[in-house]
DNA sequence: GTGCTTCCTAAACCTAACTTTAGGTCAAGG
DNA sequence: CCTTGACCTAAAGTTAGGTTTAGGAAGCAC
């Protein structure tokens, strides 16, 4: 049974994802089944696992490309041990440590900045783009300012 | 010349935001100029703040849809004070303390689940949908879940 | 009043992450 | 063997948040 490896309809129902989802994972490389004689998909358990991972990790944001890279460190040719999987989701955690900073440091900054009504200012410390994991910037862009005048 | 009301042009300048994204803003109805003689769009100066907000809110992680509801609660007629947008930043912050407890929380739980090697997980604290905010989700999924033999 | 710049609309295009559709093949049960 | 359900590929469609393009019109400067 394992010996011939799981359908992609198994690999559906056991992870939550459509088939169709996973199908795309393939061709973003984030899984690489083999193919039966009759060119039907096969995967390993391992691949669960794997998917579940890729689904774990875009909620906390990531792309697509992102996670191949973070997957990419697991070792090829042998199934990841729990040691592989604890290292790929430490260099993980430190990326979430970052972000809820960001996000903490600009909620502390709303505060006292539009929170506090204060409304003439030149320069704006709320707009840095540098965060890009929680909102995937388009452009260049300033300050929320102008002066107060007239208000 | 403030009577006269503002050219995109100049909305563009001063907020940093490209020509094209403020005529789509308008079309979401995140702005509403009026039009001049000749058809084109003239301005308040308390759009620049407006349009500001946006950009905030953006990075924040909230949608154009989102962000017109939190504009939608100014008053209309008259030109929002300090204490209207104190009291729509307010939500606002809310929302982020929110998102922010969710992320910490889902870091926490990394640790002690992916981060901790824990590989017999039947079903997953780390996989809820409910924060949408930091991940556009798109469907229906489940856990992080398989049996742990055969690794 | 001529020219340059800015502005206008409508429609097409863009990326990410998928889903849907169309037309056909494979596998398993009876 | 035959049918039914699962699977295959390729291509088009979808949503968000815009940008780009095409073909004009407005405005201001000299």
């Amino acid at each position: 049974m394992a010996i011939d490896g799981l359908t992609i309809g198994t690999i559906s129902q056991r992870t939550g994802l459509a088939v169709s989802a996973i199908r795309y994972y393939e061709a973003q490389g984030l899984v690489t089944p083999w193919r039966n004689a009759g060119g039907q998909r096969r995967f390993e358990r391992a691949d669960i696992r794997r998917l579940s991972f890729v689904m774990i990790a875009q909620q906390f944001g990531f792309s697509l490309p992102q996670i191949k890279a973070e997957l990419d460190l697991l070792p090829k040719g042998r199934t990841p041990t729990k040691a592989d999987w604890a290292k790929i989701s430490a260099g993980f955690r430190a990326e979430l440590d970052q972000r809820i900073n960001n996000l903490t440091q600009m909620r502390d900054t709303l505060d006292s900045c539009i929170g506090c009504g204060c409304l003439s200012l030149k320069s704006c410390a709320l707009y840095n783009p540098k965060d890009k994991a929680s909102a995937r910037g388009a452009g260049p862009r300033y300050l929320m300012g102008d002066r107060a005048d007239e208000i």
